[in-house]
RNA sequence: GGCAUCGUGGCCGAGUGGCUAGGCACAGCUCUGCAAAAGCUUGUACAGCGGUUCGAAUCCGCUCGAUGCCUCCA
């Protein structure tokens, strides 16, 4: 039984699909006018983590995850600008260039944290006409209205037949009485009020037309179009981060709700953020790093590169509604676990199996499932993991035993947590794995084990210790010495 | 200022009304030619102050602090 916990009821619930075995996930995508921030991808990963969960237990999932290529405003008062038309005027490119730039980066950084593509990944300036369809479709419900050349969403009216709010657990009055003063020339009735379709200035790039005019549509509502559009006026799960509840998901309800009168998703689910050494990332104030000053070491905040695989693991060692702080003595110490991981799965394949077994997999096995049908528990999954890892080290030593038929689920279980779920790579099996490099190194060790045999140490600590600074780890063992490489 | 989430041992992080999280670091031991790796052993922590309770770190209140949103910043 999985429970999800639902951020509008604040509670955990048992998650049940709208139709049986299959389930719609939308997750609101970045916005493609900057390279992706590295809080950004913690937010993806997490449901790239859920997404690859449920095709797990063998649902069928439809994920949706936009590209906002248009819309999304710089701020929301009249003189509002595009991110991307800013950005365009900034560097001196055509929009679609900006666009084309950042979701190319995007899609490599998703990319090299082995993240699962999501069945559509739609585009707001694919869906222009669909987003002036349900404007139209407000306004006849009388929950937006027009004023030169710009629809703006009735906040108040809406809130008298409807909760505006219930999603942040906001409250319209408070909002209003804790609001500052409206700019003399805004043309909303209230400034709780958000643009549906905004009227384009001559000097505006990225417009098209619509029954009011040249314009653009706002930024609440392309999710709203999207999502239904391939998920249904009602659908299972909507994701995105914590900073995306207000306003914009409380928009995209008030939305959904005016245009056909229903709750759109029944599961609200949220990432938290990611602090970096407890702080806030924010470039103004320096505190600011991108995955690729990460992998390649290339900044003035981490002693040393982190490999994609380093940072996801540190990642999924965090619950995802938890804060995360990113720190250069957290991400070293899951390093070192996710080498310590990686190496018993390495060792689990050449383990010799005995008559019985010391260790209950069937019912560890069980644990795993119960973990992550807990909310998605990743860390307490790790920690499960962790525990088959010293039955594996005891099992190597001969302190235990493991049956043929344990050993093989073991093996299946612990490869399909770590790999298809957890979304992990093992890189150094990968780049060890050439069976060149394998044969050479073996050759090596074999001329250090005539060596010691011989009681020549120099010769043997030079083998060990050249290798070692090759990134070449030689481990002694009782078996004999294996190696692994970082 | 308002709303929200949270505050756990040296560090990162789960969890919970009474029973071992886990990882990393540190120390001792085993193994080793010496190391490394691996293993074993050791840590009584839960912001502060009150309250509820047989019993709270877990529930309630207040205080302090962090983060998010309310305002451009994921």
């Amino acid at each position: 039984m999985l429970k999800i916990y639902n951020s509008l009821s604040g509670k955990k619930e048992v998650f049940t699909p709208l139709n049986e075995g299959h389930i719609g996930m939308y997750v609101c995508g970045p916005t493609v006018y900057s390279n992706v921030h590295l809080g950004n991808c913690r937010t993806f990963m997490s449901f790239d983590m859920i997404f690859r969960y449920f095709k797990h237990l063998g649902y069928k999932v439809r994920y949706v995850r936009n590209i906002t290529d248009a819309g999304h405003l710089v701020d929301d008062a009249e003189d509002g600008e595009d991110k991307i038309a800013k950005k365009a005027r900034l560097e001196k490119l055509e929009p679609m260039e900006v666009v084309q730039r950042y979701t190319v980066d995007f899609h490599s950084i998703l990319q090299k944290f082995n993240f699962l593509p999501p069945s559509i990944e739609p585009t707001a300036t694919g869906h222009i006409i669909e987003q002036i369809e349900i404007i139209k479709d407000i306004l006849e419900k009388g929950y937006a209205y027009e004023i030169n050349g710009s629809v703006y969403f009735d906040v108040t009216k809406f809130n008298e037949d409807h909760a505006y709010g219930k999603l942040s657990g906001r409250k319209l009055e408070d909002m209003i009485a804790n609001t500052r003063e409206l700019t003399a020339q805004d043309e909303k009735k209230s400034p709780q009020d958000f643009a549906l379709w905004k009227k384009a200035e001559p000097q505006h790039i990225m417009r098209w037309p619509s029954p009011w005019g040249d314009g653009f549509p706002g930024w609440h509502l392309e999710c709203t179009a999207m999502s239904t559009k391939y998920l249904g006026d009602t659908f299972d799960i909507h994701g995105g981060g914590m900073d995306l509840k207000f306003p914009h998901h409380e928009c995209e309800i008030a939305q959904a709700e005016a245009s056909n009168g229903r709750s759109p998703v029944n599961y609200w689910m949220h990432a938290n953020m990611l602090t970096l050494n407890g702080k806030k990332m924010a470039k103004s104030t320096g505190n600011s790093l991108l995955p690729g000053e990460i992998f390649s070491g290339d900044n003035a905040i981490l002693s040393k590169a982190f490999s994609p695989s380093v940072v996801r693991f540190f990642m999924m060692q965090a619950h995802y509604t938890s804060i995360l702080d990113l720190s250069n003595d957290a991400l070293l110490a899951s390093e070192k676990g996710f080498h310590r991981l990686m190496d018993a799965l390495q060792i689990l394949k050449s383990l010799e199996s005995g008559k019985n077994s010391d260790f209950d997999v069937t019912s560890w096995k069980q644990k795993c499932y119960d973990a992550m049908n807990d909310d998605f528990n990743s860390p307490i999954l790790i920690a499960h993991l962790f525990e088959a890892v010293k039955h594996i080290n005891a099992i190597k030593e001969g302190r235990e035993s493991i049956s043929e038929a344990d050993k093989a689920l073991l093996e299946a279980t612990i490869s399909s947590f770590v790999f298809d779920v957890l979304g992990l790579e093992n890189k150094s099996e990968s780049e060890a794995g050439t069976d060149k490099l394998a044969s050479v190194v073996e050759l090596l060790i074999q001329m250090r084990k005539e060596a010691r045999d011989n009681k020549d140490f120099a010769t043997s600590d030079k083998i060990r210790d050249q290798l070692a600074e090759m990134g070449i780890q030689l481990k002694d063992g009782k078996e004999g010495t294996t190696f692994s490489v970082s």
